[in-house]
RNA sequence: GCUCCCUUCGUCUAGCGGUUAGGACGCCGGCCUCUCACGUCGGUAACAGGGGUUCAAUUCCCCUAGGGAGCGCCA
């Protein structure tokens, strides 16, 4: 059997990291087997589907490097194809006309939870005849008794009584095809083998099934993945920041860093924790997915995304960084390479976003002081390391991290001082705060004009505090 | 309310009848060190509760509790 699956999303709003992480399950398994991936659009909701989403999730899907063989399809396109199958099924009389109105449909809710009752259709039009021209919708005619076994690859074998189930519609009144009507006539047509979907769509399963049985058509296999949790434990929802997926690579996320750390909610391999899309091809299963629901833990994604920013090859993360540089209205070009920024920052940095912030200072003077790190460093005995580093500086001729390293070292054993003594004023005075990599890379980086007018900048602030508080 | 599903450290998870219940993130501490990081070493912390089955239950079964999903002319 050839292996194929699919993800069809809804329109309606931006790729999640629920539907990115299905996306991949799916992808991965067809990749694993050889299979073929499909991107279908389901916006049979015409009031909801918007070509802002679909453009939205195209280039999440993009982003990500989940890239598909066919598709994308969009159900739309297909109204006349669900049209004949739902004629078919009215013919053979597996589904029939229904004229009640939709007070009635709400009465009848209403009622059956007044009852304690699960609410569903009754079945009234079951047997009428009603008149095609007339305003109705079209049910599907499901099996009153008897029960749908379904062997779901992550949830097990799971049995449905079909008392349970209602008449589904599956024709709107304005003619347009519902969902579970649509899903079962394309995966059929596609010839899908295995559907990996979200949870939230174990029930509609048994209805699917039925409707697939009275088409004469055998079922694919089913693997429904548990839901994704927000970092509190309840649902995900907007309330929890960034869940589509463009914010995460907007605050500086690499894709790859994002794909290990969804693969690793519900599905491990032993104790290891990072894996490369080439590994994951090898070793993801779908049978080994977990059954509950796991909880986003941005923690950890943080921690992912810092090792792949470590482990990526620097240009790339240079290329990268120069996007989120230029958010702060900096142009890279008046700077250092970019290459040196990133191998001096990727390791105190676990976003790209987080690179530029602690990176600004290499391209522009910084406004104060970080008041804490002025006040234990630029105080009136860093004075003569300061001025002494000025001078030395000044006459520095070859600005290279081994002759400003060693610059550093020589006026700290001229003062008799350890390097922390000279390094820590020098750099709150060249950088604004207390941390930034190491004083050779930092001062290399700043560059030479800059650092001699930022020390300079820093006496200044050591003789008016010397002035005011008479500290000496 | 009804139907179905789920339940191991705070979080992600390993475990598939006999383990000092393992790893990872986080957190705490040591080392490294010019700062911050990185790295490294160590520590903290879990089988939801109750019944069975068994020589033996985290592992199998049942019940309770808690959590989730679904119950649309949404997908």
């Amino acid at each position: 059997m050839t292996i194929k699956t699919r993800f069809a999303p809804s329109p309606t709003g931006y790729l999640h990291v629920g539907g990115a992480r299905t996306a991949l399950f799916s992808w991965l398994y067809a990749r694993k087997h050889g299979g073929q991936f499909v991107l279908r659009i389901e916006d049979t909701d015409l009031e909801r589907s918007t070509a802002e989403s679909v453009n939205a999730i195209l280039e999440g899907m993009t982003w990500l490097g989940l890239e598909y063989d066919e598709g994308p399809f969009y159900q739309t396109k297909r109204f006349d194809r669900y049209n004949e199958v739902i004629d078919q099924l009215l013919e053979s009389g597996h589904a029939y006309r229904c004229d009640c109105p939709r007070e009635r449909l709400d009465q009848l809710r209403e009622e059956a939870m007044a009852r304690k009752e699960k609410p569903r259709y009754d079945g009234c039009c079951r047997e009428k005849t009603v008149n095609p021209d007339e305003p109705h919708v079209v049910r599907f005619r499901n099996p009153l008794d008897g029960a749908v076994v379904m062997d779901d690859m992550v949830l097990g074998k799971m049995v449905f009584e079909n008392r349970e189930l209602d008449d589904l519609i599956i024709r709107r009144s304005d003619g347009s095809p519902t969902y579970n009507l649509s899903v079962v006539v394309d995966d059929m047509d596609m010839e899908i083998s295995h559907v990996i979907r979200g949870n939230d769509h174990v029930m509609n399963t048994p209805r699917q099934m039925n409707i697939l049985h009275a088409l004469g058509k055998a079922p694919p296999k089913y693997a429904h993945v548990p839901m994704i949790l927000g970092d509190d434990g309840a649902r995900l929802s907007k309330r929890h920041g960034a869940v589509s997926v463009m914010q995460y690579r907007e605050q500086g996320f690499l894709p790859e860093a994002l794909l290990n750390y969804l693969v690793r909610l519900g599905w491990s391999h032993g104790d290891q924790e990072i894996f490369s899309l080439d590994e994951l091809t090898q070793l993801f299963d779908i049978d080994q997915v977990n059954k509950a629901a796991s909880a986003f833990n941005t923690d950890k994604l943080l921690w992912l995304n810092q090792h792949y920013i470590k482990s990526a090859d620097p240009a790339r993360v240079a290329h990268l960084l120069g996007y989120h540089l230029g958010k702060r209205d900096i142009d890279p070009a008046n700077g250092p390479e970019l290459m040196d920024v990133v191998m001096a920052q990727r390791e105190r940095a676990q976003t790209l976003e987080e690179m530029a912030e602690i990176s600004e200072f290499i391209y522009r003077d910084f406004d104060d002081f970080d008041e804490k790190a002025a006040k234990k460093h630029l105080r009136p005995v860093a004075r003569e390391p300061l001025e002494r580093m000025l001078v030395a500086l000044e006459a520095l001729e070859e600005w290279t991290r081994e002759k400003l390293h060693a610059t550093v070292e020589q006026v700290a054993t001229e003062l008799g001082l350890n390097m922390g003594k000279v390094a820590q004023p020098l750099r709150v005075a060249v950088v604004g705060r207390a941390a930034s990599p190491g004083i050779d890379d930092t001062l290399f980086l700043v560059g030479k004009e800059a650092t001699l007018r930022r020390i300079d900048e820093a006496l200044g602030y050591i003789f008016d505090r010397e002035a005011n508080t008479g500290e000496g």
